[in-house]
DNA sequence: GCCAAAATTAAACAACCGTTTAATTTAAAC
DNA sequence: GTTTAAATTAAACGGTTGTTTAATTTTGGC
């Protein structure tokens, strides 16, 4: 796979992801795309193949680097829950950064599926799963964290927790009274980001 | 809201949920619904007005009943932790159930929000937040919860975690190896299940 | 300045979209 | 059996979709 992106082509991803993310991918058409981008519609055929092909590039773009700055975060000399809390705020920093990218990761990847979960994209789970198992591990041969813990459902509980919130920010907005973007992110950055911490601490030190 | 649906309009539905949900919304056209529920395209137009008010009407009618089931959990005479343990089973149940009806809910109403979101669903979605509240509340009474959970965060905690599961089926199946579609629910019924009621009870006891 | 490759464009393509119309069939009431 | 309303249909509507084409412009090496 190939990663040289010229100007042009990252301009263009990054129009794609806002407006997938906000209407999502069917939603979105290359018109509209390449509207707000100030290009010609044939410019996405051309640099990209198709509208398929040009989600799929947008996806491996986005999530690039976040396999070595977890590789990196094991080998740092930290205490296992001093790790586990880094590995879910770098979790979230990531996907807050990125404009929409998690609306694309977690739902367009699960019904587009023929194309791309299947391809490079499960290969990127198994292996941030291994990252996260590898400091699991490490907690439990310390005698820290309970030897009994699902590894594969703490993911689902970080990274389920944050989208269901980024999903249901109209709700949340108005139950928590955050009235300004500014806000919103945060209450994102700070009580949200600790509760998914407490809540994995809480379940790692658990004895039933 | 008027409920009083034909079977027509309900077979409707039922196919409309089940494509909305493989395909999403946009990825879903009427001619789809009709060609799968054997009905002409007008037929649709005809009894819902239009495709938005279809989607309408499928959340409504699909979401119609948590809210009596939740206030009937509330007065039954049970400790806490098998409170929440009951909720949690409850609503896990009731989007197991529907056959998709869990990607419309967490998807598409969030963005296709000026119609939808701000009308009936946020009230529904409020009301199940003060069920839980009690809940959680009367366990703080009894001194058996810790007191400073942040409410309106277990819920993003207990369905995202539901939701990422779901979201991500091709992976989990793969990893957990999974084989057969029985297998898959089994676990989602039992293990899934029962990682989520864990979580929950832990963060309720965890003192920091 | 010349030329080949790359970039960019407007236009056209066929296919599909949600919705409406107007005609026909079915159902029920009397 | 006639009447009236509801249900169902095929066809057409104007618009939008992703993609391709063929022509034009820009670019960079010589």
């Amino acid at each position: 796979m190939k990663n040289d992106l010229n100007d042009k082509q990252i301009q263009i991803l990054e129009v794609a992801e806002t407006l997938f993310a906000e209407k999502g991918f069917d939603g979105t058409s290359i018109r509209d795309i390449s509207k707000v981008a100030k290009i010609n519609v044939a410019m996405v055929s051309y640099y990209f193949g198709s509208k398929e092909k040009l989600l799929e590039s947008l996806v491996l773009f986005k999530t690039s680097g976040l396999k070595e700055r977890l590789v990196n975060l094991i080998e740092e000399n930290l205490e296992p829950f001093e790790k586990v809390n880094k590995l879910i705020e770098l979790y979230i920093n990531r996907l807050n950064c990125n404009r929409g990218i998690y609306r694309i990761l977690h739902f367009e990847l699960s019904s587009k599926k023929k194309v791309l979960e299947l391809e490079s994209f499960l290969e990127i789970k198994k292996s941030n799963l291994k990252s996260l198992e590898l400091i699991i591990k490490e907690g439990q041969a310390k005698g820290v964290f309970r030897k009994d813990v699902i590894i594969e459902l703490l993911t689902p509980t970080i990274l389920g927790t944050y989208f269901h919130f980024q999903m249901n920010k109209p709700f949340f907005e108005d139950i928590l009274n955050l009235k300004t973007e500014e806000a919103y992110n945060n209450y994102v950055k700070t009580d949200l980001t600790k509760h998914i911490q407490q809540t994995i601490k809480a379940l790692l030190i658990y004895e039933n």
